[in-house]
DNA sequence: CGCAACATATGTACTATAGCAAGTATGAAT
DNA sequence: ATTCATACTTGCTATAGTACATATGTTGCG
């Protein structure tokens, strides 16, 4: 490999992480203000009932990695808070299945919207070349590294 | 403002947040292996160490944000962990100086040489020109953003 | 010296998370 | 129909984190 390119790599390795500091500055910006009403844990349920819509709780257990007696008890706290809700499977009398409620829905959307206002926040002061600048190069970086897995964000709880 | 620009900065924005997610994943795989080892409260603490060199009890609490009686106790289970050590300060009897074990200083360098190794892993299969242009991107974007304050990452244990 | 301010530790208590074992209800299979 | 597996809940237990009030030791100051 070219040194040019071997210098280029080393540069762009430590821009990278300088910028990946920076990123998670605005996301823990934006989760700051929900943290009083649920926890890191609860709030990864949020996140997945976001993303996958209503699920079983052994579904939902199964993706957090958590034992399903622990979280039926978890769940009776997120209930009790008003997060998420439980309601029968209309497939089978057995299974319980579990959705957001509108509260559970809008401390998600709250963070969310919050991440996107603070990122607005940021690109608001670049010129025209520079915001060209950083879509090409984040658009490119999240090419080459793939979406995380939906574990993998998981183990942050965000 | 010209229509060309707010396209570009919606186009910025949804890009920047495709790469917020690729990098949590980054640092997710980077955290995964040691959270066996600590928790992630007491990750923040080996990073305000790293950070910051060794400190007072009460130093520390204050940029956890924790009580100081609770923090005590705190203290207490990453010592039996071995992560941190007490000792005595050479300025006052009644101040604690609490720094990193070896232990403590191998757990959090793990955790960031894998954030380095993931990005670079994730940066080698780009070319010359597109690791040009992630460089430029992110430092950009890093520039615009700032540092984010101790306080801050510390939300999320980073 | 004596007392106030400071730094930390302890007593006590509560919540969240989490696991194992056992129980209950339901569904599926032979 | 009886038995086995599945889905969930509950009893019990343990640990981590956190706080408030209080105790202990230390320093600085009048």
């Amino acid at each position: 490999m070219a040194a040019r390119t071997v210098q280029l790599r080393g540069a762009a390795i430590e821009g990278t992480l300088t910028a990946s500091r920076a990123l998670l500055g605005v996301i823990a910006r934006s989760l700051a203000p929900v943290m009083d009403t649920v926890t890191l844990p609860q709030f990864r349920v949020l996140v997945v009932l976001s993303n996958f819509g209503p699920l079983r709780m052994g579904e939902v257990a199964q993706r957090l990695g958590a034992n399903q007696s622990s979280f039926s008890r978890f769940a009776d706290r997120m209930v009790a808070g008003g997060l998420i809700a439980r309601s029968a499977s209309p497939g089978s009398r057995r299974e319980v299945i579990i959705s957001l409620t509108e509260d559970g829905a809008r401390v998600y959307a709250e963070v969310t919207d919050a991440r996107r206002r603070e990122i607005s926040r940021v690109l608001e002061t670049l010129s025209g070349p520079d915001l060209e600048a950083v879509r090409t190069g984040f658009e490119i970086f999240a090419r080459a590294a793939g979406e995380p897995s939906a574990d993998e964000t998981l183990i942050l709880g965000i």
